[in-house]
Order: C-alpha cells, then structure tokens, then sequence
DNA sequence: CCATAATTGTGTCACATAGACACCATAGGA
DNA sequence: TCCTATGGTGTCTATGTGACACAATTATGG
C-alpha cells in the first residue's frame, strides 16, 4: 500500500511595482536549509487539499482571503530527499494592498519579481514558472486578472496588472475597447485622485 | 504526518460510432461491488504519478500506447468510504481501432457513451466530466484532437471527432478552412475507399 | 449498363475581432 | 501661468469566423 507523503505548495501572486511577484518563505531546516521556498506543507488527515492550502498559507504568511485555485500535482520521485513526497501545488492571487498588514505577522516572508527568482529549493522554480504560464494563458478568458486588484481600479491599473502578467506592453485603446467591449467591468462614479488628471474607478460586474 | 492513501484514476477516451466514449470496468470488490468505475489504483512507493496511471490502466484494461495528461487532484474527505484517499486523475486518449486487440483481454472493461453513463463508483462521474470538459476546451488550441485517430486519416473523420467532443456538428466547408488554414494537417497521396466516393488521407503535421 | 444514393470537396459574403497608430483634456506642482 | 504627467478617445486595415448550396465521383443494385 501507499506510504507517500503529500503536501501542498501554494505559489502566491500579486502585482508590485509594475511587475509580477511570488511569495517565498526563508527554509528553517533541513534539506534545502536557508534556501527560499514557496508556502507549503503536509495536509492533515482530516483535511481538504483546498483547506490545507488556505492554512499553510495563512500559518506561513498571514495572507488570507485570496483567490485560489488548484494547479497541478508533482509526484516525481527524489523530488525531496527526506523521502516520497507527493505535492498538489495551488497558485493564489491577491492584491498586494491586501497584502501590507497581513505580512507581518510572517517575518521570513518576501516577495520576488517571477522573472528574477532566487535558487528554490526542491523543484519549486519549476511549479512557479507553471503557475506563471497558467495566469498568463487564462488571463483573457477568465477573469482571474481581477482578482489581482482591489474591488475598485481603473482601466489603467487594470492594464498594468495585463501587461505584469503577460511581460509585455499592450495598446491603451486597443485594451480599453477589448475589456469595455467583454462587459466584465463596470464604471462607478468615483475617481481616484492620481498625481495628475483624475481617473475613473471601475468594478469588476458579475 | 499525512496517512493519506495517494491513487491515481484515468478516464480513457476514445471515439465509437460518432460518439465519445470512455472506458469503465466493473468493481468486483467492495466498496461499489458490481458498480463501474474508473481504471485506477494506488500508486506504488517507487513509481511516478503518469507511470501509476499507464501501469493501472494496461493492468486493468490491457490498452496501451496512449496519449496521457494530468487532468485534476481530487482529495475532498469521504470521497472513499475505506478512508482518506487523495485521487490525481488523468485523461487518455486513444484512437479506437487501437483497442481493439488490446481490450480483449481485461474482460470487465467496456466504452460508454460520455453522455449516457451509469451509476458509478466514487466521485467518478464528477471525474468523467470534468475530463470531458477538459477536452473540449483544449480541442481547438491544441492538437489533442489528432490522438484520436489514426495515424492517417479523412478531414470527414477529423471532423467526426471534434462534433463528437463538442457535442454539436460542424459546417463541412468552415471546419476545413480553419484546420487547413491552421497548418497543422498534410495531405498524403494515399486515398480512403469509403463505399462511396474515395476521400484523401491526411496526417498530422509535426 | 444505367439510374440512384451516398459521400467528397469547393467559394463568397457579411460580420466580428484585433492590431497599428496620434492627439487633446485635465489637474497638480513648480 | 506654464509645464508635465496621466487620462481618455476613433479609424483603418487585416484576419478570422459563421452562414450558406451544389457539382463531382464512386459503388451499388436493378
């Protein structure tokens, strides 16, 4: 019978600065000592993969309330030394405003850019990089890049979060038009105050 | 630490008089005796998640040679009356002339229809449909199509199998602009004799 | 041998979608 | 009040897609 061990790894996304970042802690032990990681561990006996997700995030983080969703399951053998381990990996996405309190509380917690990663430890870079090409490909027909943002953006934060995500620059209009003409945002009648000409704030509809 | 059982299940597809079909076997032990239910098994201590499932599947069904893709993990609590099991699903594709031989000798397997299936053990059926729904998305920005036939076939049995996935027919003359456009086909200089007017072989291009 | 039936194989038009592209409006700060 | 940074807007072209009908070919059966 089996005796494999299984975890979850969660790859937590969220826009800085212009540019897309994951959140890795600092390993304690052994193996992979000192070494970054993404948040992760065992799942309890009596607990859903989804719900051992939320906890180790939270437990390793402090970050709550995401948007998170299952990607893919390594089971590679000696992917970790300590033995047979099983990985069912999530990515999550949240907006990094929500992100300034919570991350506190888990002091050797960081956020790097995607395209700028440190040596993982296990095969931890290789489940970014996957995480990094499931956003990308879903990102025009779903609606996962709102979730990247707070519940009130506008049009231009909206494109900075596409353009993170995809690694290249996109046309103003041609963006504008494409997002009104999907219908999936809204316009409410505040503006944000920006520096310079105010803009519109937008929700996400439906 | 985790005591979760780890198996993998596959939902082996293939294409039977126009229609998508997968392939079930009979439970012969509890629980769900007599109950279909999904090729799978538990996955051995020194063995890879694709090759659990390639090894459960010829066991149980004799086929082999096929084309395999991770579909989805599932580890909800009471999915398994036995206990705590954590089931990564995989899709497989096959053209059926293939099974043909190979089926012979896994007496309780048999095709269903996607759309007719019975009772079955588990969360199979959850499992069945969303490996269905996987499929008829990735049809037309990738080539899975294609592992459903043969290595020669007719742009009529091509589009035989895309109205079987999707569940809708196809104009004639719409369906080949878009696959010929595509790039992804070459004809051979072979030709199918149909009953009726021969009609050209083609094959997948790279 | 001829008539019939089944299947192959082909083109146009209308509409929607997407990329390329430039300028004025507005508000804050110097 | 001037400057500057950002917000916000429309057209043209190319490409992709859905709707739509008929002639050519071959096997079969009378």
């Amino acid at each position: 019978m089996s005796k494999l061990l299984v975890t979850v790894d969660v790859v937590l996304l969220t826009i800085i600065d212009r540019r897309l970042h994951v959140l890795l802690i600092q390993r304690l032990a052994k193996p992979f000592e000192n070494r970054h990681a993404l948040p992760g561990g065992f799942v309890q006996n009596e607990e859903a993969l989804d719900a051992a997700a939320i906890r180790e995030l939270r437990e390793e983080t402090g970050v709550d309330q995401v948007y998170l969703e299952q990607l893919y399951t390594f089971g590679d053998l000696n992917r970790d030394p300590r033995g047979r381990v099983v990985t069912v990996a999530y990515y999550a996405l949240v907006p990094h405003e929500q992100t300034l309190q919570a991350g506190t509380d888990a002091s050797d917690a960081a956020w790097f850019p995607v395209d700028q990663l440190p040596v993982l430890a296990f095969d931890h870079r290789k489940i970014v990089e996957y995480a990094h090409q499931r956003i990308r490909n879903k990102l025009d027909y779903t609606n996962v890049g709102f979730e990247l943002l707070p519940g009130k953006f506008t049009l231009s934060e909206l494109q900075v979060v596409h353009e993170a995500v995809l690694g290249e620059s996109l046309d103003k209009r041609n963006f504008r038009r494409k997002i009104i003409l999907k219908g999936i945002v809204k316009p409410t009648k505040e503006w944000r105050p920006t520096g310079r000409k105010p803009a519109q704030l937008y929700r996400f509809s439906e």
